[in-house]
RNA sequence: GGGGUUAUAGCUCAGUUGGUUAGAGCGUUACGUUGACAUCGUAAAGGUCGAUGGUUCGAGCCCAUUUAACCCCACCA
């Protein structure tokens, strides 16, 4: 019974043995979900929802992993700490998947309707909208799963719909035909967010344009020569001399014979090309502005599928506006002729032959010009004139913009905060409608009869004005405008539930600076509108990964690395080591399977360090730290280093400084603990005396299990298995009370002259590498203490035995000779002789020795220097001058002795 | 056009408010199976902290200028 651990752990940590296991008694247990504690205020987070349609990839694994490292240090820490999961329907990714099904069976939304379409949708949400939120668990997050949304959850969907009307009935959201931009392949309007620009090589078109009163061609330039069509005036400016004589003059629109009127706007610059512009009102945003200014009519020429218009469409429109239903801002829309029906690239090409074929074409030149793209798909967008749904966003933007000028909203790392205000301080209104039909419908409906429309939080069916028939506008709202109210939806709102009064607002916000204008700018300005508060304290951002070689991970590039593969291979609590330690907040990361492979090797560290302790506490009973006079001084120095790893572990993480907080447990778990205590604690434990024994176990079991705790909120699995193992253990680790230190068990002092022994240690593993003695011959060291040393290095007679390889160790008066024919170092605590007899190479010694020699020499200069130096004895605080006096004397006295033995060297030669 | 980030060892990156002769991982070299761990150990080599100037007793860190790479924003027809 008492040989448990000795059989059941194993040599070498498997984690896919043990993951789902812990992971399954966490999630059962109900240790994810927060115990509410009204005296307290609660630790809160909300998941940034991952799509439905979304397949767990690396960037979600960091996404999570601050999240996660947070929840479980203030969880530890007693706070009622709640995580919130779920995930978002992304309107456009997820339709587009399910219209991508549709085609393979011969099918379309169109054929379907919308209600077929809808079901299907849902069926296949139900089918794989799951997929990604099992895949989540694996990493080892702990969200209360009793708590997981969906945006399109039936008291989301309500809160989005009361966010809508409120926003309305205070008139910050309004319909009006506005440019907006177009991707004609997804057909739908895109909000300025989801329009990513690229560089792109294109043409600049030197164009005439016959002008009617003087007969003169007028030149200017377009990239986009086959909007033409629609334009409605050509614009100079106003100040420009050589267009003076051209004010109220007119120009022939050539291949469509219109005419129309040069303008005198300062859009305009005299400095760019001929200073002459033509003017498109419905596909070009300045242009649109200019019509406005003018009172120019808005000609469309494109359909929303990407081909010129035609006769059917002009039919159409004509037959709109005929009908007295379109409201006035509607534009015209242009039987293109012979154009009609080509795309819009193939009436580019046909628009310019047929300009030079009329000698209108004066020259073209390349052109590198930045192209407006769908963030989803990639297609060129097509600046169109649309009737849209619109968020006035001036008056949301000043209150989002002042919490953080206030510093109620703080950002890590802080440059962050320029980024939010540029974009909030000139966000233009946010396009909210979508051409789709999965997503929240909008809640508008026209009469059929009277026109008027209607914002209710309740389905209509009848005008309440003249009774007749109402229809619902047929188009969703964007996916990022439910999102955008996850801090509060998710909790209630908009009923003033339990959790909503307790759990908002959140504590921390953490997401990829790359949906800072999507996601968090929107989250700030809704709940500060909807809920008069600011809807987290702190915005916690991260980079993106990157491959090796700091390209993005893409599937076209083949440098994905799949968290579930690297789970399999090297556990979740590499993987989730190697997305923190040592990452500055906010920035990229590069990962390799290399790296993920190194904190595997750290994890069977743990393990074997763990196993070892284990292996030592056979039928040991622990009874807690034993009284301060028992204590070895490896004991001593190791409860002192732990605890200043508990003090700075526990602050980087109030700071949010995680990478940080990571680096230090490495270091203190491999280098400090493995490297050092458990090879000096083996003397205690192989120790007759049963007290010096038992004392080593306590301080072992005690070091060990504060570290797995401290390890826990970022190596859940392997501690929380570990921990399992321990007497000690009380229930599991999870929701195990994080560390606190004990002041009467911090021994500065004591471990000081520990770090000289190990000094010492050091000392002569050198000495043995450089002199090639072989490892496994053991030598007599012998010592000559320097003043204060020589009870120290008595007590540490067995650390030089055990870790100095030395076969036995002879303390010499400062006053004796040195030992004949023996290697020889200084150090801080002593000078140090390993008798070698015949084997002492002179010349490589005195080699050495130099060596040595020039390193002291070096340091005493810049001590001297700095000692020398009257500004520096004035003005650095004293503590540091006179730590650098005490320095100098002890290195001016190590120099003697080195001098002295260097010429005793030299006479053996 | 505006804003931002980065520049530290061969590679990837730490370095928290300016204070010892700047650290880690991987890689390299030489040894090594000493009662947890070869997914390991010991030791070593390797850096004028991009450049220049400044502030300071003291700068990898603060300021200015500069070079290079990357990113974001922006209606340059």
């Amino acid at each position: 019974m008492e040989n448990k651990q000795e059989f059941t752990m194993e040599k070498v940590f498997q984690p896919n043995q043990v993951e789902s296991r812990i992971y399954d008694m966490w999630e059962h247990s109900g240790a994810f979900q927060p115990v509410k504690d009204e005296s307290r205020r609660p630790f809160v987070i909300v998941m940034p929802p991952p799509n439905i349609t979304g397949q767990l990839h690396i960037g979600h694994a960091l996404d999570e992993m601050p999240q996660d490292v947070l929840i479980r240090y203030h969880r530890m820490k007693g706070d009622p700490t709640l995580w919130v999961p779920g995930t978002d329907h992304a309107a456009i990714a997820t339709e587009v998947k399910v219209v991508d099904a549709l085609r393979k069976e011969g099918l379309s939304k169109a054929k379907i309707g919308r209600e077929a379409f809808l079901e299907r949708t849902w069926a296949w949400k139900k089918e794989y909208g799951g997929r990604i939120v099992r895949q989540l668990r694996k990493l080892g997050v702990s969200c209360d799963w009793t708590r997981e949304r969906f945006t399109m959850d039936e008291g989301l969907s309500r809160a989005v719909r009361e966010t809508f009307v409120r926003l309305y009935e205070k008139n910050l959201i309004y319909r009006g035909s506005r440019l907006i931009n177009w991707c004609p392949c997804c057909m739908t309007s895109l909000s300025d967010a989801e329009v990513e620009y690229e560089s792109q090589d294109g043409h600049f078109w030197h164009i005439l344009y016959p002008v009617k009163e003087t007969g003169e061609l007028l030149e200017l330039a377009t990239t986009r020569p086959e909007t033409m069509l629609g334009d409605t005036a050509v614009a100079i400016n106003p100040e420009d001399p050589r267009y003076a004589h051209l004010h109220g003059c007119h120009v022939t629109l050539p291949l469509v014979n219109k005419e129309i009127p040069i303008v005198c706007d300062e859009h305009a610059d005299m400095e760019k090309g001929t200073g002459v512009v033509k003017i498109t009102p419905a596909h070009d945003p300045n242009d649109f502005e200019v019509g406005k200014r003018h009172n120019l009519p808005m000609v469309r020429v494109f359909t929303y599928d990407g081909h010129m218009t035609g006769a059917k469409e002009a039919a159409e429109n004509a037959e709109l506006i005929a009908s007295g239903r379109a409201t006035v801002d509607e534009p015209q829309v242009l039987d293109c002729g012979k154009y009609a029906g080509m795309t819009t690239a193939e009436a580019r090409k046909a628009i310019v032959e047929d300009l030079k074929a009329l000698g209108l074409l004066k020259s073209v030149e390349p052109l590198n010009h930045e192209v407006g793209t769908c963030y989803r798909c990639h297609t060129t967008v097509e600046p169109m004139v649309s009737k849209q749904w619109f968020v006035k966003m001036k008056p949301l933007a000043e209150p989002a913009c002042k919490v953080v000028y206030d510093g109620q909203l703080r950002f890590i790392p802080d440059r962050f905060e320029k980024t939010y205000l540029h974009w909030m301080e000139n966000t233009r209104d946010w396009c909210i409608s979508r051409q789709l039909w999965w997503g929240h419908r909008i809640p508008a409906f026209y009469c059929d009869d009277c026109g008027e429309t209607f914002v209710t939080r309740e389905d209509i069916t009848v005008c309440p004005k003249c009774g007749r028939p109402v229809h619902q506008d047929e188009d969703v709202l964007d996916t990022w405008f439910s999102s955008a109210l996850w801090p509060f939806s998710t909790l209630g709102w908009p009923d003033d539930t339990d959790d909503f009064k307790y759990y908002y607002p959140n504590t921390v916000l953490s997401c990829g600076y790359d949906i800072i204008f999507f996601w968090l700018a929107r989250m700030v300005f809704s709940g500060i509108e909807q809920t008069g508060k600011c809807p987290f304290d702190v915005a916690l951002m991260h980079g993106l990964v990157r491959d090796a070689l700091g390209r993005k991970m893409s599937k076209s590039l083949g440098n994905g690395i799949d968290p579930i593969e690297v789970i399999d291979k090297y556990g979740a609590d590499a993987l989730r080591f190697s997305l923190v330690m040592g990452v500055a907040p906010g920035s990229d990361i590069r990962m390799s399977e290399e790296k993920i492979e190194s904190f595997r090797n750290f994890a069977n560290k743990i393990w074997n360090a763990s196993r070892f302790v284990l292996m030592n506490l056979q039928g040991f009973e622990p009874k807690g730290l034993p009284p301060v006079e028992k204590l070895s001084p490896a004991d001593k120095w190791i409860l002192t280093r732990y605890q200043e790893a508990v003090r700075g572990v526990t602050e980087n993480l109030e700071n949010y400084d995680l990478g940080l907080a990571a680096t230090k447990l490495y270091d203190f778990v491999w280098s400090t603990f493995c490297d050092w205590y458990i090879e000096m604690a083996k003397q205690g434990l192989y120790a007759e005396e049963g007290d010096v024994k038992s004392t080593t176990q306590e301080v072992l079991l005690y070091v060990l299990t504060g570290t797995l705790k401290l390890l826990h909120p970022y190596m859940p699995f392997i501690t929380e298995e570990v921990y399992g193992y321990l007497p000690t253990a009380e229930g599991m680790l999870i929701s195990a009370e994080w560390p606190v230190c004990r002041p009467e068990y911090d021994f500065t002092e004591a471990a000081a002259k520990m770090d000289g022994v190990m000094d010492v240690i050091r000392a002569v593993r050198n000495l043995r590498a450089e002199m090639n003695v072989q490892p496994g011959r053991k030598a007599t060291l012998i010592l000559k203490p320097h003043a204060g040393w020589r009870d120290v290095l008595i007590a540490a007679d067995g650390y030089f035995k055990r870790l100095a390889n030395a076969s036995a160790v002879e303390l010499i008066d400062a006053s004796s000779a040195n030992p004949e024919k023996s290697a020889s170092a200084v150090a801080e605590p002593c000078e140090l002789f390993i008798p070698l007899g015949e084997l002492v190479d002179v010349d490589k010694e005195l080699k050495r020795l130099a060596k040595d020699l020039k390193g002291l020499e070096g340091e005493i200069a810049r001590a001297t220097n700095m000692l020398n130096n009257p500004g520096f004895v004035g003005k650095a605080p004293a503590q540091l001058v006179a730590a650098e006096r005490e320095k100098l004397a002890t290195n001016q006295g190590l120099l003697e002795k080195l001098k002295a033995r260097i010429a005793e060297m030299e006479s053996l030669k």
